[in-house]
DNA sequence: GTCATTTAGTTAGCATAGCTAACTATATTC
DNA sequence: GAATATAGTTAGCTATGCTAACTAAATGAC
């Protein structure tokens, strides 16, 4: 019991933390979506491709469960990836699958893509001090474990 | 001279710090996009809609701007907002200039929405440990720093 | 073995959201 | 008062999300 009431205590904070994180989610990502732009290539399909690149070659089903969207719209994004040349269908032994992998071209693309917005946000790191940017550091691996609870 | 040496050497670190925080916000927001279709409106109107509650009523060009959009695409979202009855147009002094304001309704959808999606993210905080929990507290703080910066 | 069911992807059709180009209406400037 | 600048809107394109309905392949019941 006085436990839920330690965490009831702490609750408020815990929600203050979440919207925090939350908005900082929102805005990093409207800024680089800028960045983007420069690829020529929408922001659903350039973040399917990387997980082909990073990830590895998967089903198209694999793919839509990894990106949290339907096969439908999965689909069509692959589509516009195949008919840019960035990604590849392969045939596997089960006839009703499909083995997607990025292209060379593909690879090549998301590398360059992936630059530019990284490079937008490691020069705002930068530009904070020494001290606080070693604890971004730091503390960003700890974004992935919470991914993990969620 | 030195230290350019220095920031040269630290420049690796910094990109895979950048990258780790680009992949943590996409996946955040995409997870916690799921509860956002339970309001039955659009992400980007309810982003919008946020804007005018939490920042105040504002014009249309100052809305996009804030949203990182063409004035088209914001006129065409608070068209569907209004038609919602979600947020009000005002004449202005300026004829040419419209004052967009939330509405009790908007407001209403818009804190509901809010603390699903916030309510999801405070559950996985909760099963972090206390330490890590205050961690995380720490960083998004930095990360506030990071986004005026960028 | 064949017929029903399940599973993987695609196609069709609808809504939202992003863009540019072109238009309207109001302010500002000379 | 006429030219220019500024704020929004409209029109039309693409990309992305969805559900419903379809095709094709694998699995299972018998």
């Amino acid at each position: 019991m006085t436990r839920v009431k330690q965490k009831s205590l702490a609750n408020r904070e815990l929600l203050a933390t979440a919207d925090q994180l939350h908005s900082a989610a929102i805005h990093l990502l409207r800024r680089l979506r800028v960045r983007d732009r420069e690829s020529g290539i929408g922001p659903a399909q350039l973040s399917a491709l990387s997980v082909l690149v990073f990830g590895g070659a998967r089903s198209l089903g694999e793919l839509a469960d990894a990106e949290q969207v339907r096969p439908p719209t999965m689909s069509r994004i692959v589509a516009g990836l195949a008919r840019a040349g960035l990604v590849r269908r392969r045939a596997t032994e089960d006839g009703r699958r499909v083995r997607l992998e990025a292209t060379a071209k593909g690879a090549k693309i998301l590398w360059e893509g992936r630059k530019r917005r990284v490079q937008s946000l490691a020069q705002a790191l930068f530009s904070l001090s020494e001290e606080d940017c070693q604890r971004l550091t730091e503390l960003s691996g700890l974004l992935q474990q919470l991914l993990r609870k969620l």
